[in-house]
DNA sequence: TCTAATTACGTGTACGTACCCGTAATTAGG
DNA sequence: CCTAATTACGGGTACGTACACGTAATTAGA
């Protein structure tokens, strides 16, 4: 003696009784399969609009053993992008979640100074036949062709931590380079004085890396331009990355400009200006920078960097490839653009801070 | 001719395989259900061990007709404690993500100014036979006297945005007030001249939420106690909180201490402090204070805010109830104890700030 | 030592969907 | 009008887990 009534059930059970016809039929017709009237179908697309029908994921996800293969694409970690493990992090986190439901995923590795790596690891990708796609699209005029060829195969990609827009991406994950530079700008502000000047340092080898670095720049800038006080903005472009070379350079700098009151670094390599500073014991001059790694936070407690701005890199990776498993799973929309909050990191705070 | 090499299976078949005994008896041990002896169990649990067995959620789901009920114990929404919103947005997103998983939650509110409110609230959760709670233990006598009586009926319970310490609770979800006045502190150090004094300022009506704010007064203090230069440290206790009271109290204060540089509010009213601000045109002094409120927004946009304070209010809502249901059906541990990060909103991240 | 109670286990069905396979109904071809 | 091809559909099993029910094995009681 089953009692159904009280408990509103739908279901494609429920859809078949309804249009008097199998399980089989309705299953049909959800998946636009053929084998179908067109006087049946219509009859149970009707019902399936009337009961207003939503499949339950838990019992499709269980019975179709359909796998399905994401790929990865994004730098190798090294010393020099030691920033790349938090996404790979988060990626890991999301691959072991959804691991149990079918879904794949395949991580490919390039060299963040060697174009032809990326080339190479994008077009193996392509032979392999995966069904999406998270990218860190570093270099611009190989990602284009890339991302082309994706389309071409009708395979949904992500681009992650920088942005290519209008490139049909299902969506992009990561920061606003602009705002996060505008707002550091305003941290800087709050200690300028009159007569103090502010160092703007790029430190980066690849060229490629370094339009991504402009853009915190310019809207650093921006934030001076806006407030009226682009007072004695200076800047320092280094292009070797080993502490002795910044060291050299930075005294150069700041020898010819000794009134700097405060340094904004573009990247995470903050870690080697503050290690200058502290050599120099100049305690008194305003650091800021990038990224929560293990050095910056060393520099962050003992005072050397001020403010450390950091766009959850860990839950980049995640949501790159949820919004993948999204898409293609569960068949739902994505925001085209999910930009990171900026997040403000102080001595203070980076114990509670999640990546 | 099936193949299931290749692949690893798992799953409570494999485990039945392993242990030569039936899928029925497997399940018993893994719900900790009687009727297994103690050999065949400790040999299942090994084998569970082993293999790393992790069930699979959906089909657990699916095959599982049990609906739990969760209670949820927070103040009621009222101009007074708009904050309140962001909680319950978080609250009812994880409940649009759990319905389909068979669980419902109820939610009770009470009022903020009026302890028998939450007695009686208590008293009905307790009556409705529910399995686990969302509570904000504001009143901490009443509090107390409910949690007791949750242990006495195993019914386990998540304490949210504010935490009574060793209490057996499942865990505690929010701030950690005493740091959140610290950064706060360090925030405000950075405009304080030699002669410069500080404000800090409680704003509240009732007693109890006092306590709460005079943790974070409590951290704020202990910064320039720490860096030797607790410096001309005002405090004003406003237990009125309409604008006019606010401000008249204001107007007094700032007459007798005109070289006021930086004021603290220790929570999520300074918008009146704003407002008085911005009347008596002293846009000089800076102002920080607490949550993401839209008339706090209002005056971080129009620059009469510094700093706000903010603790992810949605995601404590959201967390709390995805903590019961880790306990209650996945049967997970939770840690004891989360912390929220201490987000620091200013002008130019608070677009891209998610609560 | 025999029966009753208790314990320890296995069998089978259900959850809602996917999809293979078989077959009845229809149409086409001659 | 009969056979072959095609189309339209139903039956049944699987996914991994939960649980009701039945039964064999053990223990207790006298």
């Amino acid at each position: 003696m089953k009692k159904d009534n009280d408990i509103e059930l739908s279901g494609v059970k429920e859809i078949a009784r309804r249009a008097n016809v199998s399980i089989a039929t309705v299953d049909r017709v959800i998946h636009n399969r053929s084998g179908v009237s067109k006087k049946t179908k219509d009859n149970i697309l009707a019902i399936i609009q009337e009961l207003d029908y939503k499949p339950n994921i838990l019992a499709r996800r269980l019975a179709s053993k359909k796998i399905l293969h994401f790929a990865v694409l994004i730098p190798a970690i090294s010393q020099e992008t030691e920033f790349w493990q938090a996404p790979l992090n988060g990626i890991e986190q999301a691959e072991s979640e959804l691991k149990q439901y079918g879904i794949i995923i395949e991580k490919y590795f390039f060299d963040q100074n060697d174009r032809s790596s990326f080339v190479d690891q994008a077009s193996k990708i392509l032979k392999n036949k995966v069904d999406g796609i998270l990218v860190a699209p570093s270099f611009i005029e190989e990602s284009l062709e890339f991302t082309k060829s994706c389309q071409e195969l009708k395979i949904p990609y992500v681009f992650i931590n920088s942005d290519i827009p209008n490139q049909d991406s299902l969506c992009y994950i990561g920061p606003d380079l602009f705002h996060s530079g505008y707002l550091s700008a305003h941290l800087a502000n709050y200690t300028v004085e009159k007569n103090g000047k502010i160092l703007i340092i790029n430190i980066s080898k690849e060229i490629d890396n370094y339009h991504h670095l402009l853009r915190k720049e310019e809207g650093f800038r921006a934030y001076f331009h806006d407030n009226n006080s682009s007072n004695g903005i200076i800047k320092a472009d280094i292009r070797q990355t080993d502490y002795n070379s910044v060291a050299a350079e930075l005294n150069e700098v700041l020898m010819v400009h000794p009134d700097v009151k405060a340094i904004f670094v573009t990247n995470s390599r903050v870690f080697s200006v503050a290690q200058f500073l502290e050599g120099s014991s100049m305690n008194n001059i305003l650091l800021i920078g990038y990224d929560f790694l293990k050095e910056n936070i060393q520099y962050l407690q003992n005072g050397n960097i001020d403010f450390l701005i950091c766009q959850k890199p860990q839950e980049q990776g995640y949501k790159g490839i949820m919004a993948l498993y999204q898409n293609l799973v569960l068949n739902v929309a994505v925001d085209k653009t999910y930009y990171m909050p900026i997040d403000i990191i102080t001595k203070e705070n980076h114990k509670f801070y999640r990546n």
